[in-house]
DNA sequence: TGACTGAATTATGAATTCATAATTACGTTT
DNA sequence: AAACGTAATTATGAATTCATAATTCAGTCA
C-alpha cells in the first residue's frame, strides 16, 4: 500500500474554475457571449461569491474578459491571437522536447508508443475524436516527462486557446497525414533519445499546425464579411 | 490631438492584485508566511471580499498557495522551481530577441540604445538600484518589442518570480561585469538586425544568468542547515 | 510535569445584502 | 414616427453576515 497522499478536497471556487474553463474550451459558451452569471449558479447551485471569483481567475487566463461594472465575456478568438500563441506554444514544446528525452525512462517512453500506437489505429479508422484524446495524451506525457511544472502549467494555458480553436477548423486529410508522419517521427527521436532532434521536431510540429489552421481560417473567411474576428 | 483609448478605471480586485504581487515581489511578505487577510484588508481599507478575489488571482499565478480552510501563505521559492523558471524564460527570451529583431524600428532601437547607455554609466557608478530599473526596462522594451501579448504576458508571469529572487542572492562583481558585456553584444546584434543572433543571446543570457543564481544561492546554503528552501 | 480532551475563540469559505452603475422601458416633444 | 430625456428595472461590485472548519487555550488525568 502506497501511503499518505494528501487527501484532496476541491474547494468550490477551485471546482468551478475548472467547470468554467470546461464551459469555455467545449464551446458551450461562445466567443463573445456575456457569461451569465445569474444562470450559471442556478444551474451550479451556488451563490455568486465562488462563481465571480472563478471568473477572476478565468480572465487572468485571457479565457474571459471583464468590463467593469459589465460583467465578463468569453474572449474572442481572434486571428491575432492565434497567431501569438503558436510560437509561443511552440518553443515550448521544442524544450520539453528536449527534456523529456532526458527525463523520460524506458518504461514510459513505451507507454507514450501504446499511445501512438492507439492514435495512428484511429488515424485510420478516421475515428476524430479518438484521436484528438491520444493525441492530446501524447502531447501532454511529453509536457509531463520534462518534469517541469512551470513549462507544464504555461503550457496548459496556451493550449487551451489552441484547444478552443480547434471548433472552429476542420483538420484536413492532407494534413492529418501530415500529421501523423510527423507523430512517427517524433517517437523516432524519442526512441533514440535525439534531444535537440525531437525539441526540433516538436517546434516545427507545432508551427506546421499553426500553418494548417491559418490556411483553414483563411478559407472560411471567404465565405464571412466580418473575418477580422472569428465566430 | 489622438482620440479614443478606452478610459481606464481599474476595478478595486485588480488594483488588489497589483499590490499584493508587488508586496511580494518586494519581498514585504516574506515567502512562507501566512497572508494576513484581516490586516490587509484594513491597510488598504476593503472588504475581504475584494482581496480574497485578488489571492485567488494570485494563487492561479503560482505567487500564493491557498489551503482550503487555512487561507493563503506566500509561495516559497524553491530550488527547484527556480531551475524550472529559467530555462522557461530563457526561450521566451530567444523567441523576444528574435521577433524584436524583426519588428522594432530605427526609433525604438534608438530608445532602447539609450536605456542601454544609462545602465552602463549606473554600473560604472555601482548604481545597484538604477542599474537594475534600467536593465528591467531594456528586457521589457524587448519583450513588448516582440509585439506578441501572449509571449508578453507570460513572460512577465516568469519574471516576476525571478525579480522575487533577486532579493536571495547578491550579484557578484564579476557576474555583473560579464552581464554589461552580454548586454554590449545583444545591442549589436539588435542594431545588426541579426534575427537568430540576439534570439540566441537572449537566451545564453538568461541560462547565465540563471548559473550565477545558483552558484550565489550554493554559497548561501553552505551558511544554512536547511538549504531544501531557501528563506 | 506533560500529554490529552474538549470548550472557546478565531479564521475561513460561501451566502446574502446593499449601494450604485448600466440597461431597458416609457413618455414626451418635435 | 423618431429622437431625446427620464424613470423603472436589472446587473454588478463590494460589504456584510452566517455556518463551519481550524486553532487556541484551559482543564484533566496519567
Amino acid at each position: 500500500m502506497n501511503l499518505p497522499e494528501t487527501i484532496k478536497r476541491p474547494t468550490l471556487h477551485e471546482e468551478l474554475v475548472e467547470r468554467l474553463r470546461n464551459l469555455v474550451v467545449e464551446d458551450a459558451l461562445k466567443p463573445g457571449e456575456k457569461v451569465p452569471e445569474k444562470e450559471l449558479c442556478e444551474s451550479f447551485g451556488v451563490s455568486r461569491t465562488p462563481l465571480r471569483e472563478a471568473l477572476k481567475v478565468l480572465a487572468s487566463e485571457g479565457l474571459v474578459v471583464l468590463q467593469a461594472n459589465r460583467g465578463a465575456r468569453v474572449a474572442r478568438v481572434t486571428r491575432k491571437e492565434l497567431e501569438d500563441t503558436f510560437p509561443v506554444i511552440a518553443m515550448l514544446e521544442q524544450l520539453a522536447g528536449e527534456l523529456a528525452c532526458q527525463n523520460l525512462n524506458d518504461a514510459e517512453i513505451a507507454r507514450i508508443e501504446k499511445r501512438h500506437d492507439a492514435m495512428v489505429k484511429a488515424y485510420k479508422a478516421r475515428d476524430r475524436k479518438t484521436y484528438f484524446q491520444a493525441n492530446q495524451d501524447i502531447h501532454n506525457a511529453l509536457i509531463d516527462g520534462a518534469k517541469n511544472e512551470l513549462l507544464e502549467s504555461h503550457h496548459r494555458m496556451l493550449a487551451v486557446r489552441v484547444r478552443r480553436a480547434r471548433f472552429m477548423v476542420n483538420l484536413s486529410e492532407e494534413r492529418w497525414a501530415e500529421a501523423i508522419q510527423e507523430h512517427e517521427q517524433m517517437m523516432e527521436k524519442l526512441r533514440d533519445r535525439d534531444v535537440t532532434g525531437l525539441g526540433q521536431l516538436m517546434k516545427t510540429h507545432m508551427m506546421n499546425k499553426f500553418a494548417a489552421h491559418i490556411k483553414a481560417l483563411d478559407l472560411a473567411s471567404e465565405d464571412s464579411a466580418e473575418s477580422r474576428t472569428l465566430s
